[in-house]
DNA sequence: TTGACTTTCAAACGAACGTTTGATACAAAC
DNA sequence: GTTTGTATCAAACGTTCGTTTGAAAGTCAA
């Protein structure tokens, strides 16, 4: 086996194995040794791969977290590509089928939640790379399509305060779902994903104020 | 000073300081030391008093949290004391009040929700606690008071899934009040949380498909 | 085959962790 | 005044933590 195959398989193994413990457990919460043991590599690894603990934490924001957040935000384009001003409510149903049903597995919409959850109740130093390189960026293109159609009304503030209120809606049915199947008795599986989306969608487009027969 | 005061002073200033830091930075972030020290009491106080790190979890959430949820409770109920049957946006702006605005001070709002958001990432023994006494109990009020003016159309599930939709906002609003604060440029101050009051009702009630002007 | 370089490994480092212990101080009961 | 029970304390317990070390194993160019 050649050398930088090697070489990224363990490091590889790394990041994968501390990012399903970071977001299942907090990164306090996940020592070196459960990592590296979980990954089959020797305790030392993490050190030599990457220094220290906390530069394994950042690099699984920029290695895992950030493009799987683009691969949302690519969902999202994608399902409105083609049309020059998507009406609100196509726009507000891509953006819960992309973080609901989207392109991740299950795992990985809890996974990814879950760290964004994280970061939002107790900022760390990888909260600067997740709200520039993510957040901002996302906002500002979901604000832009929805404003396109509902222009003047509506000032910035309460655009990106109506985007907040669906934002907070499609991070809570994510990382707050064994409360919500346990609440409802309902098994979270693909029918009640979909009728998750199905909330997000008529609730935020009633909430914004349009009518959902424009679709 | 007489023994149960001085036996009371150190439990209690022990389960207030343990409220803070555990909200603050996650149960296994916060050590036994880092406790007592701030507590200004010696480190094994802790486990004379609470026989273990995790007992001591568990009564902050019995003896700090639900008393404070059920505060706001009261001050819910209190808001709409004497209707017989409130309108919805009576209901709804009650709601967000008393989680936004509310009995509680800033700091023990946020207190609040990070412990909750923590339990509902994370769910601990202290989740049964809080599901069964707590959220269980509020929804089904909440949902009643707001079920007695649109009966038939709306099913039970709906009613819960808004229910969850509004409270997604309550707690994000929260919770998220760092990344809010900085995504919007404005400080978490009593005009800005009279703001977001506003926008949790209006965006709700909309959400809900009922004209705010009944209020 | 040698030598330079990278990766893995067992072992150990000092520090911090949760918990226990036994002594001490003190208030109330007899 | 002695006994009983409670609360606090400094000190130490064994364990686990993140990190370091130096040797071993491996790759590849010269």
């Amino acid at each position: 086996m050649p050398r930088e195959n090697r070489e990224e398989l363990t490091k590889e193994r790394i990041l994968d194995t501390a990012e399903v413990l970071f977001a299942r457990k907090g990164y306090q919460a996940v020592s070196v040794r459960e990592i590296t043991s979980a990954a089959r590599c020797n305790l030392a690894a993490v050190n030599y791969h990457f220094g220290k603990k906390e530069n394994l934490y950042l690099e699984v924001f920029r290695s895992r977290w950030v493009p799987r957040a683009t691969r949302i935000r690519e969902s999202f384009k994608k399902a409105l590509a083609g049309q020059d001003s998507p009406s609100p409510p196509k726009v507000v149903r891509a953006l819960a089928q992309a973080f609901v049903e989207g392109p991740l597995s299950d795992e990985e919409r809890l996974r990814h939640s879950q760290l964004m959850t994280r970061e939002m109740t107790q900022p760390s130093r990888a909260f600067e790379l997740v709200a520039q390189e993510v957040i901002q960026p996302f906002f500002k293109e979901f604000a832009g399509k929805l404003r396109s159609v509902q222009t003047d009304e509506v000032d910035q503030e309460q655009m990106l305060l109506n985007t907040f209120s669906i934002f907070s809606m499609v991070l809570y049915f994510n990382f707050a779902r064994v409360a919500v199947s346990r609440l409802t008795g309902r098994e979270y599986n693909t029918d009640f994903r979909a009728r998750l989306v199905e909330q997000i969608t008529q609730f935020s487009l009633q909430g914004l104020g349009v009518s959902e027969m424009e679709a």
